[in-house]
DNA sequence: CTGAAAGCGCTAACAG
DNA sequence: CTGTTAGCGCTTTCAG
């Protein structure tokens, strides 16, 4: 009896019930705080734990409770540092509520998109936290309408009762918009991401607001929002560059303006004198590059925090069924980037 | 008969086996491909899941079978674009496998991360793919030693026998430090990452044998290897920049490169004038910034691919017990940010 | 408050 | 090749 031959390769709530000298029942009450267990007893069997090393078998416990404090976020693009930083805003948020966080991203691809949350759900996850690739798309709206798991959207919108956090960028590219109008620009080209997102359809939106304010009819052969890649900003700038009326402004989202600088510097521009730029979402390029960059700059790891945040509050299934939409602020940086048009004086202000 | 009053809420395999008038096991069989099925009885059952939308619950599948067609990826820095970019690189190897990935991020906390490597391994994923945050640890290579789960180290070693995927940091610094010392630099300064991870010390080891090849001593007042942040690397660079005998250049790490040009902006100084910038990792700030930072290119989607492949090797239970260590390679790309020390012509090559 | 018993949904061993 | 039978390790009734 004194030396236990062959540990069992695992051990379970039953070795540790035998151990203790209770039930099987005694133990999983005291490993869940659930119903009241005797003094005594509990002190038994937090002993047999110890001893024994037990640890719960998560998977045993999500199959009989249907639960299992795992949280899935899903991402459309880890490359991003803005979606990057909300990931981290939500990561301490979860974790202090004693939930696991499990990462899935889907490169902006709806199949792999669908796929990760059929398997969130079917991994039996207690709540999602997503980013999706289009909230514009019918099969998308199918598969959230009917997912039955406390989902909080990032980013996003869609015609449905679900949390919402976004940022506002309506406003962000309104005041960059309204900003340049107010230099003298008039040709402004806005490169943007596709309109197959709320980021997308809100920055159109506030370029347009901020032209319309001021009765200005809006350049609309300046818009470019049909890729998210680096090459596709640089592309897109060029363009906007080259005809016979070129942009003397432009507002770039911040994964385009990598591209746009290229762009700029193909074609010998200066920025302020020949170009003003804003960027919409603040990087350490935008910041450092010279001339430095005035920027939009959103809140992400406030927008994960509250993301998180929002979820915890569906998870312990508090106030009712009232889905909230959250926007988050944003600053506006005046760098160096910006000078009313075919001046010569380096910056304004 | 005809219509089913109340589908159940979740369907499972007993309801398949029902409707498709076999067994439980047959049902089984066809859903794992094993044991030959009859044609016949296979196509009933086939019919009977798309009948039924029916889908396999993945956590009773990991309770009695052990697996779960899963692999965790455990990351130190989520925010970090050279680990995202090798995040990136593994996942369609996986992909393509079958396998789903998910990410978990440690922030570079030894607690977090044997949190979460526990996880993985009670929710019973079937690998994991490892960038632990001090790869010198005691615990963490007493953790890793007895994990039993496929494993496969990225960007880190440890005196055990697993696999490892690593950038060449010693030969990149190496090239680096001999590049400026070619030049006529003797202050050089290396702000790096601490001497915790496989590349912290490589990049120390490089930096030392450039020096050591040439027969001149190392300017250890120059090192610096403290910290992983941005205003780290600030405050290293401005501390090798002010003393009585500054540095001439500067060899910094893609994360730090931020921060040291801050510094010399700070203090005023030109690129490659005053002072020559090398960075170990090309990042688009580096490649955008005027003027462009010469750089060592590491190939981190490489890396993740290839600790994917290795992964599945053992996934496979490919030959033996083999364990490899790959190094691979990277490039040397030469641009505009150095010079001789206290040279006046802008650029050198 | 505690023990016994019944599964969660599936795979795998065993007969047939 | 197929059906039956045990469980995987746990939670959760249900009695007592």
């Amino acid at each position: 009896m004194k030396n236990k031959s062959a540990t069992p390769a695992t051990i379970t709530i039953k070795h540790v019930a035998q151990h203790a000298g209770v039930s099987l029942g005694t133990v999983s009450r005291v490993l869940n705080r659930a119903g009241n267990v005797d003094a005594a007893l509990r002190r038994r069997v937090e002993e047999a734990i110890l001893d024994l090393g037990y640890e719960p078998n998560p998977v045993a416990q999500s199959l009989r409770s249907r639960q299992s404090r795992v949280i899935g976020v899903l991402m459309p693009d880890i490359q991003n540092p803005l979606t990057a930083a909300a990931v981290t805003g939500l990561e301490p948020v979860l974790a202090r509520a004693g939930y696991t966080l499990f990462l899935a991203n889907s490169h902006s691809d709806r199949e792999r998109e669908s796929d990760v949350l059929e398997q969130f759900k079917r991994r039996r996850v207690d709540g999602v936290i997503v980013m999706v690739a289009n909230d514009n798309d019918e099969a998308t709206r199918a598969q959230l309408r009917d997912f039955s798991v406390p989902l909080v959207m990032m980013e996003r919108v869609i015609d449905l009762d679900v949390d919402c956090v976004l940022t506002n960028q309506y406003d962000g590219t309104y005041r960059a918009t309204r900003y340049l109008l107010g230099l003298g620009h008039r040709r402004i080209s806005l490169i943007t991401v596709p309109a197959i997102t709320h980021s997308g359809r809100e920055r159109l939106r506030g370029f347009e607001a901020a032209f319309g304010d001021l009765g200005v009819e809006v350049p609309r052969d300046l818009i470019h929002s049909e890729g998210r890649q680096h090459p596709y900003g640089r592309d897109a700038a060029y363009s906007s560059l080259i005809g016979r009326e070129p942009a003397t402004a432009i507002v770039a989202s911040g994964g385009h303006l990598a591209g746009v600088i290229e762009a700029v510097r193909l074609l010998n521009l200066s920025v302020p004198q020949h170009l003003s730029l804003v960027t919409l979402g603040d990087t350490e390029l935008a910041a450092l590059i010279e001339p430095p960059i005035t920027a939009i700059r959103y809140d992400w790891p406030a927008t994960g925090r509250c993301a998180a945040e929002l979820l915890l509050d569906q998870l312990s299934g508090g106030h009712g069924a009232t889905r909230q939409r959250i926007i988050v602020t944003h600053e506006f940086i005046i760098r160096g980037s910006c000078a009313p048009p075919k001046a010569s004086a380096p910056r304004t202000v």
